[in-house]
DNA sequence: ATAAACCTTGGAGTTAGGTCTAAGGTCAAA
DNA sequence: TTTGACCTTAGACCTAACTCCAAGGTTTAT
């Protein structure tokens, strides 16, 4: 048995942050010590590490606590729902890629078009652009 | 002379929007009407223009405010540093396109290998993935 | 004249995911 | 036995960029 803070060093994040996932209804430690102190088993770690790799995959802690309840009874779902919620996923992270990857472009393009000497920025394009585009 | 409302309309944004930043020291209106209302000139357009545009490029408010102090006394300034602000932000983006991609590759990864049928999800490999990797 | 639409202020609430504090109880080592 | 490290709780605070609300004053249209 861990207590809160053996199983936070072990996976490499705060007591704070377990009591939060608890609060939030993601993750409890299967028992309570006679003084009430959080004690967590091998497979509350497993069930932790599951969490901090979705996290890690880019899921919100709504959705892991979707995940959560998939992996829970597994029976009541099909391979399909739990793939679309990875494509789904893998979509969003597209469509922000592209909105990102546009800006950087944006931003590459008013430095290129930009002396970048010395001299004062009176005459500065980046300015320029930002002013009257 | 434009009301707060007329010029929020204009640039499609919200009259809150512009208190809030007035609020937060980016863009004051040029006088006030004698009961009070908030009346912005031509030039001041110009200037929540300008804001909108380096909001859209991926500025922070508060890089905008920076942006903002450079733009005001352009000759105390050099290109170079108008450059590096604008060349930073597309390294910092470039980083987290990186990060992204990697994230999505990882889903992808997860998806393709998984079977996606109407199955029940009890060998699915993405849940056992998550759990054991 | 009065209703609708606009404006003012100060301050609270939102989202996500924590992070920190206070006031106190427990445990292990020297 | 006392110090220090650990644990408990409730609840406040943080960032960013708004968004909303209440309570009231103003303007405009009919």
């Amino acid at each position: 048995m861990y207590r809160i803070g053996e199983l936070a060093t072990a996976c490499e994040v705060t007591a704070d942050t377990l009591r939060f996932y608890e609060k939030n209804g993601l993750f409890s430690p299967s028992s309570r010590s006679d003084k009430g102190y959080r004690l967590y088993t091998e497979e509350d770690a497993r069930h932790l590490k599951f969490i901090l790799r979705a996290k890690a995959m880019g899921f919100s802690l709504t959705e892991i606590r979707e995940l959560l309840n998939i992996e829970a009874s597994r029976s009541d779902w099909a391979c399909a729902d739990v793939k679309g919620m990875v494509e789904a996923k893998a979509a969003e992270l597209q469509r922000k890629i592209d909105e990102m990857t546009r800006l950087r472009d944006s931003l590459q393009e008013l430095a290129d078009a930009c002396c970048g000497g010395p001299e004062s920025a009176i005459h500065c394009s980046i300015l320029d652009t930002l002013e009257t585009k």
